[in-house]
DNA sequence: ATGCCCTATGATATAGGA
């Protein structure tokens, strides 16, 4: 079983490229984050065509996730479970859903802007909530396997920016959002790590200054899986490939492949 | 060469991204 994640920075605008990466790749699974489109305005049917069911959380302009997927979708739930809001607003940045035996959580988590800002309160305070859901979900069926994919706008650690002294003070690679990120590892997830590509393990790179041929670039796109999940891995990579180009969203997909057996024996 | 911001919005500048 193939599962991706990709931030496409408007689906809209990236339809021709998703419908063309949905059929080179032939992702399972995929889990889309930055719609930046309501549901009403999500490309449905030119993704069903291509054999996919769609489930969709999108209210506009901003944010906004989907997931894709052609082996089965249901248990389909919509936003975290005592997710806060911000400036009184729910914002669409979560959805889960089980797909052929897997459950998937696919998170486009804050940008929190800068530190000290009230969204970085609120990023941090989303996190939690994130280990807050994923973790009722991990007791009540622990074989299950599980992963939390998508854009977590968090480095992990100082090798997955390409120059730590350049985000000094910034978001993004601060402690508490670290710090998150481990609360987030410590209810039973480990971080799956895609091949490096051109020595680095990056997923996104700012449109601006030629960022993706300087190699100026982050890894913040994650796979955070449990255990059955993390043992049926047989590969993960990046597909810096789709970020070239014309038209390319500034994130690439991030790629893993599941043994079939294996995941399917749960 | 892969090549030096992009997207959506009751827009014609602004907010947001990271």
């Amino acid at each position: 079983m193939r599962i991706a994640t990709w931030n496409v920075n408007s689906v809209t605008a990236r339809l021709d490229r998703l419908l063309a990466w949905l059929e080179s790749a032939q992702p399972d699974v995929l889990a889309l984050q930055e719609l930046k489109c309501a549901d009403s305005a999500f490309p449905t049917v030119p993704v069903q065509d291509l054999g996919y069911e769609v489930a969709t959380l999108g209210t506009g302009r901003w944010n906004g996730v989907a997931i894709l997927s052609r082996v089965g979708l249901s248990d389909v739930t919509l936003g975290l479970s005592g997710q806060p809001q911000y400036e009184g607003v729910d914002e669409p940045r979560a959805i889960g859903a089980t797909c052929g035996g897997v459950r998937v959580w696919g998170v486009y988590v804050p940008n929190g802007r800068e530190p000290g800002h009230d969204h970085y309160a609120y990023k941090l305070q989303w996190l939690a909530a994130l280990r807050d859901t994923v973790a009722t979900e991990l007791m009540s069926a622990p074989e299950r396997p599980l992963a939390i994919i998508g854009d977590f706008n968090v480095a992990p650690t100082d090798d997955d920016v390409w120059d730590i002294a350049v985000f000094a003070g910034n978001t993004h690679v601060t402690e508490p959002e670290r710090q998150a990120l481990a609360d987030l590892r410590a209810i039973g997830l480990t971080d799956v790590m895609p091949r490096a590509l051109k020595g680095n393990p990056f997923t996104f790179w700012d449109y601006r200054n030629g960022a993706l041929h300087r190699g100026w670039g982050m890894r913040i796109d994650l796979i955070y899986a449990n255990p059955p999940f993390a043992a049926a891995v047989t590969d993960a990579y990046i597909d810096r490939d789709e970020r070239k180009g014309k038209g390319a969203s500034d994130h690439a997909p991030v790629v893993v492949d599941l043994d079939q057996a294996a995941s399917a024996e749960r």
